[in-house]
DNA sequence: CTAGGGTTAG
């Protein structure tokens, strides 16, 4: 045997070796020729090349023999060339594949194919068409094969237009009948959702083979068609050809995707019927299957059984734990992970993170975050992404933001989770300035963004922008995604604008809870209660579903009208639909109560509930605070401390005003102090108006002023207002003076304000300061809000003013109340009214024409309503010394309840007495 | 086969 003969036959047994086998052997073969023969041919060298493909521990040897391409003078070597170009844009490589490629000698249609299938599998759909433009220019006419490699390249990029030309190119140049091409054609059109179009092409095949199946099944399935897959399955059955593992996976995917196990197991038993190799792709689909359809345990199961090396499964078993947010078990897995040695890729930290999030453990969070740092992933579009959705979550915001300014490249992902973080946390103008920030950079909105800057402008009313943003939706090309509609009714409803909310949610075709519930909540928001519950109502009607958020709405419109019959009214519907048990309900129910005067129905909801949060607290405790119970109210904050619960700044709000009602000065500064030094919360105007509040009604009005003046903060009319009603209390209208020369600066237009000066003057018989104010008053144009009452009888609303004689029952009522103040006087009540006029003033004034709205309401409910039930009163301002007395001496003569509910607090008269100790 | 963002409430 010649040398040259010799050299031959080991070839051809390197090739067969290669081509039946590819194991490690034929590399030793390789090595043990070139010590006999001492010098490699490129065909041996291309030999050991094709020995590498798709074994990632081979990769020293591709680079090894490229060396030993080059010490060769082979480097411009096609052969070798071209097989090179392939390893190295397998792996990603794409700048080295092109010099490779550059270097070329003579290029073939092969070194074409490979370097722009190159570029179509990293997704590089530019460079490949911009390669694909360089072979036009070269004059190389492209074969079908190149064609395909652009096709696919268009489809990887979504490049849809420009893979429509080359469908154009490619029907022009007659190679529609080829299989291959057919093939590239199925895939771009289904995925871009063009069913008609793949199918016809399919349809206009003379030949199909196993590949031409396999796209169309793993193209329905990934557009959610799983039925389709499915169908078109029995006809690859029917046309005699044989399912591979990729049809397997396909078509699992589509039993996953449809949620039908029962297909999907079958699919499984023919996988080990069949005796495929259950390589690591049928290995995922499976796992994939048994996750979505709920059955962890298989899912465990096949993962144990499995290739534990693939970093892909273990991400998949992340997933699943994530899917039913078990953290401690997906924390395990990623634990398990490293001790086996498996280096976490850039899809691993996503995975776990965002079950972080989901259950709330951001601490375990934060030191991922650190480990994907030390990994590498620092600049990780996707780790970035997942971490600022993590941290403006929880309420870093600042965090969230420092992440997203170093992320270099940032996606209208990592920009909108930051804007989401916003709204969520009430940051609305925060919001919108990112939603601008991010356009500015050349990011365009998706519909997850307009959906949130929606939002944004919904929380702070901002209609101007939101009519922007509602005129973008029309052009956007998102105006199927029903969430942005929601949010708008929503925003129309929120500002109050009832038509056109209105107009927007009749044309919405398939209308959900959220947008019903938009609705409710929108209207109670903008004040329009009344509107609210009419939609509730309409909710029943139409057969829409009710959940927490419309029964927190509909009760809190219920609480805000204080009409408890309403209220009782959903809170039944709660109770048939059995959502009673939520939280939320429980928390609008403490409060309706609390609003509507029962207290005692307000603490038995919360000492049924089950579960109690924050916001259960904060509303029992403002609610006993409300009703003067403020020892109950102090108990009630020990026992939430107690149950490791943290006070916010609500809760202080009840607090300082419980401390107030006792009378608990010390106490109540104590509290406010603890506030900023033990739980780190920053006092706003309304809590230094209830330390005010506080040491004013304690008398001690100078340092009540002293601690106005030293507010780091600056004052509000809440605050001059709570001072200038103490100083009317105490008599002392030196304070009263400054507090009120304040209070009318800050709100010239208020009439209550002018009203409180008013009477601070004429208690201290400043008479003619009393009419310089009642002049102010006029020349301003500021009036007087008419006192009005409201009583409920017998489902029906009834309304008083001052004096009026319009009720039906004037008459009787009038002549109740004549009959009242007498028995009444007979125990020691004085009509005091007139120490707000002066001597001459009430010489002149008609006793009887002067009766104030809640005297005829309570005369009302009297007459009206059983002995045992108590009388419930809303007030629309604050009420008069004299009233206060009167109800007070009525409670007591009648043996009935009275609560009456100013604008301020409630008042519950019982024998004699009121529940607010004769401060408010 | 594996990864990130949303709509309604208190």
């Amino acid at each position: 045997m010649t040398r040259r003969e010799a050299a031959a036959s080991l070839h051809r047994y390197l090739a067969w070796f290669v081509a039946h086998d590819g194991t490690e052997r034929t590399l030793s073969l390789v090595a043990e020729k070139a010590r006999q023969h001492g010098a490699l041919g490129s065909a041996d060298l291309a030999c050991a090349l094709r020995a590498c493909r798709g074994r990632a521990d081979r990769w020293p040897r591709v680079l090894e023999v490229h060396a030993a391409s080059v010490v060769r003078g082979l480097g411009g070597d096609r052969l070798i060339g071209n097989l090179l170009i392939d390893l190295y844009a397998k792996n990603g490589l794409l700048r080295w594949a092109r010099r490779v490629f550059e270097d070329l000698s003579a290029r073939d249609h092969v070194s074409w194919v490979a370097m722009l299938s190159g570029y179509a599998q990293n997704g590089l759909g530019i460079e490949a068409l911009g390669l694909f433009r360089l072979m036009h220019r070269s004059a190389v006419v492209p074969t079908p094969y190149v064609l395909s490699s652009v096709l696919s390249a268009c489809t990887k990029a979504v490049l849809f237009a420009q893979g429509r030309l080359i469908h154009a190119q490619v029907y022009k140049q007659g190679f529609c009948s080829e299989t291959f091409v057919g093939n590239a054609l199925i895939a771009l059109y289904l995925r871009f959702g063009s069913f008609k179009l793949a199918e016809r092409v399919f349809s206009d095949m003379p030949f199909c083979d196993r590949v031409t199946f396999n796209t169309l099944i793993s193209g329905h399935a990934q557009c959610e068609h799983g039925e389709r897959a499915l169908e078109i399955f029995d006809e690859m059955q029917s046309s005699g050809l044989r399912p591979d593992c990729v049809t397997i996976a396909s078509l699992l995917a589509a039993c996953a995707s449809l949620g039908d196990l029962h297909n999907g197991k079958q699919l499984h038993a023919y996988l080990l019927k069949a005796g495929m190799s259950l390589d690591y792709i049928t290995e995922g689909s499976l796992l994939d299957l048994y996750v979505k359809c709920g059955d962890i345990e298989t899912a465990h199961e096949i993962f144990n059984s499995g290739d534990r090396t693939n970093v892909v499964l273990w991400n998949l078993m992340l997933v699943v734990y994530g899917q039913i947010s078990d953290l401690e078990k997906s924390f395990e897995i990623f634990c398990q992970m490293q001790a086996a040695g498996i280096r976490p890729n850039q899809f691993t930290y996503p995975c776990i993170l965002r079950t972080c999030t989901c259950s709330g453990q951001i601490e375990l969070g934060e030191q991922i975050h650190s480990l994907s740092i030390k990994n590498g992933f620092e600049s990780d579009m996707y780790v970035s992404g997942v971490l600022i959705d993590m941290y403006s979550k929880y309420g870093w915001l600042d965090k969230a933001r420092r992440i997203l300014e170093m992320l270099g490249k940032k996606d209208v992902v990592s920009w909108t989770s930051m804007i989401a973080g916003y709204v969520q946390h009430g940051l609305c103008e925060e919001a919108l300035a990112t939603f601008k920030e991010m356009q500015d950079c050349g990011i365009w909105p998706d519909n997850i963004g307009l959906a949130s800057a929606a939002s944004a402008c919904a929380g702070i009313k901002a209609m101007r922008q939101g009519l922007q943003i509602h005129a973008r939706v029309y052009v956007s090309g998102y105006a199927a995604d029903i969430s942005i509609w929601n949010t708008l009714v929503n925003l129309y409803a929120r500002c109050g604008r009832s038509e056109e909310a209105f107009s927007l949610f009749r044309a919405i075709e398939h209308k959900d809870e959220i947008t019903w519930n938009g609705l409710v909540s929108g209207f109670g928001q903008s004040g329009l209660y009344e509107q609210a519950l009419k939609v509730f109502k309409q909710m029943g009607q139409a057969g829409a579903k009710y959940n927490v958020f419309t029964f927190v709405s509909s009760i809190s419109a219920s609480a805000n009208l204080a009409d408890i019959k309403q209220g009782k009214q959903v809170h039944c519907r709660a109770i048939k639909t059995g959502h009673t048990s939520e939280t939320e309900v429980s928390n609008a129910l403490i409060s309706l109560y609390g609003k509507c005067g029962s207290i005692e129905d307000a603490k038995m909801e919360f000492s049924e509930m089950s579960e109690r949060n924050e916001v259960s607290w904060n509303t029992i405790i403002t609610s006993c605070s409300q009703h003067g119970r403020g020892l109950e109210a102090l108990d009630l904050f020990d026992q939430m401390k107690q149950e490791g619960l943290k006070p916010n700044d609500v809760t202080f709000i009840g607090v300082l005003a419980a401390c107030s009602h006792v009378g608990l000065v010390e106490e109540g500064l104590s509290h406010f102090k603890s506030m900023s030094n033990e739980y780190g919360i920053t006092p706003i105007p309304d809590h230094y108006a209830c330390v005010v509040d506080i040491l004013g009604r304690a008398g001690q009005l100078d340092r009540a002023r002293t601690f106005v003046e030293e507010m780091p903060i600056s004052t509000d009319a809440m605050v001059w207002r709570t001072l200038l009603s103490a100083c009317k209390v105490h008599k002392n209208i030196e304070i009263g003076e400054i507090a009120a020369k304040h209070l009318l600066e800050l709100e010239p237009h208020d009439s209550a304000s002018y009203v409180l000066l008013s009477n601070a003057y004429a208690v201290t018989g400043k008479w003619s300061n009393r009419d310089q104010v009642r002049k102010m008053m006029k020349d301003r144009g500021v009036k007087k809000e008419p006192g009005r009452s409201w009583i409920e009888v017998k489902s029906a609303v009834h309304a008083f003013f001052a004096g009026d004689r319009l009720h039906p029952l004037a008459d009787q009522i009038y002549s109740f109340l004549a009959d009242l103040n007498d028995r009444i006087a007979k125990i020691g009540y004085k009509q005091d009214n007139y120490h707000l006029f002066h001597e001459k003033e009430q010489e002149q004034r008609d006793p009887t024409s002067f009766v104030h709205s809640e005297k005829l309401a309570v005369a009302f409910g009297l007459m009206s309503l059983p002995p045992c039930m108590p009388l419930r009163v809303i007030k629309n301002l604050r009420v008069c010394n004299d009233c206060h007395n009167w109800m007070k001496f009525t409670s007591d003569i009648t043996g009935r309840e009275i609560v009456l509910r100013d604008v301020y607090r409630f008042h519950h008269f019982t024998n004699g007495s009121c529940s607010c100790g004769d401060f408010w």
